[in-house]
DNA sequence: GTGGTCTAGACCACG
DNA sequence: GTGGTCTAGACCACC
């Protein structure tokens, strides 16, 4: 599995799994229809508890983007539902703003933001459905 | 003073007033060698613990924003260090990635992206040391 | 076979084809002496485990809805017991109870529900034993 | 407190305190604002595990019905949301279903069920949101 | 085999 | 004191 976790990161490992599946799913490592390691498999590759392992995969559901079949195990969701609530594109926003703030002291520019995400979109390749980069 | 604590958040209050006293600073409503509210007197006025407060002016203090002179008070430092170290680089890197990851699927574009952080360096204001708007 | 599997559902399959089989009957598409398709032929028409067909037919013979005759396969019974013991009854009450309450939540009127029930008693046939609509 | 765990019955013991717990805020034994017992208090009341309750509030917290301050405890939310998901709403016209054609069988007739409804509306007290028995 | 639930007990951050 | 995370290990339903 293309996971790792940060041990001495302060994100709980499940997030950490939850971020880096929405990753490879953007990134078309994993597609839709796929069958992801289960429980039991990707918690002893990772070293971690299953329980672990599962609150992640329960997130995951919880945000349609993976689903379970009973006894089959778990599933990249077929349709795609690129639908934010008001909420969390707050929480983006005041993400963001805290982010700002901090490269300002950090002495990283604006330009140099704007430089990663680019970069970071095309990490995520070209085709994903909402962000693609200016020169695109 | 014009920090105001939201209760809900899910980021802890001492965090809340780091940021929201480097926003000040950024914005020049505070200046360096400016007297900050003493511990006590700041958590009695936002009815928080004081070991809240304190727990965000010793992180501010571990960052060089202020200072404290013995028997005198708390100050903002008066040489800006405008340095980051490659950890709150990487740190940084680490929550802008995950950010563009959280837009994507939640269908905010890259153009929109870019226009939230040209406004949020707006309420900075333009004079700041590392970070202009556009027409850099 | 008139009987369509939700592999995402929550709910088991089992269960789900218990509930199908009754509807089917309540709907008089199925009547009292028909003959089921065996196990193994309703198993692959649906694509699923044999076992899980066989644990639904154990189920509808438990109520009393099929029975099995050695040899020959299993069959709609001929005599109707609409009889429901006390622990039926409390769970329809208390089934019913978390509904009333979600519903509330949801905002859904009573009026509301109590259109729906009458939709699903027209689509199973007014003629039905117990249960008819409005005129009642 | 009021929370009753059923040890036998099929649904899991932090969904039973979730729906209890709803139930009590619909019939206003709960009020905005209040505070609820902390997941350690109420465990050991109920004797169970504190991870389950913990489970219980999480959920509850999800669905924006409760809401937690770090250190301080958990409290009814104050701003409540009445607005329901497509997907939830759906949720509930299944189980509706399913409910309406177990009561044909077990001979529930259609005015005992919305009888029932009735009732449970007026248990949970005249003045609530959306829904009302008809004669009110 | 799969995931879901629950327990017991530990550690940590926050206030 | 509060809740959040994680582990270890158990049991169960479903397939």
């Amino acid at each position: 599995m293309l996971i790792h976790i940060d041990e001495r990161s302060t994100t709980p490992i499940w997030e950490q799994i939850v971020q880096q599946l929405k990753e490879l799913l953007l990134k078309k490592v994993l597609q839709p229809g796929d069958k992801l390691p289960s429980v039991r498999e990707l918690a002893s590759s990772l070293l971690i508890n299953p329980n672990t392992v599962s609150k992640a995969y329960q997130e995951l559901e919880r945000q349609r983007i993976i689903e379970t079949r009973r006894g089959k195990g778990t599933f990249i969701t077929e349709t795609v539902v690129p639908q934010g609530s008001e909420q969390q594109l707050g929480d983006i926003r005041q993400a963001l703003k805290m982010l700002v703030i901090e490269s300002s002291y950090l002495g990283v520019s604006r330009d140099t933001l704007v430089q990663w995400i680019d970069g970071y979109l095309n990490e995520l390749g070209g085709e994903s459905h909402a962000n693609r980069p200016q020169s695109d």
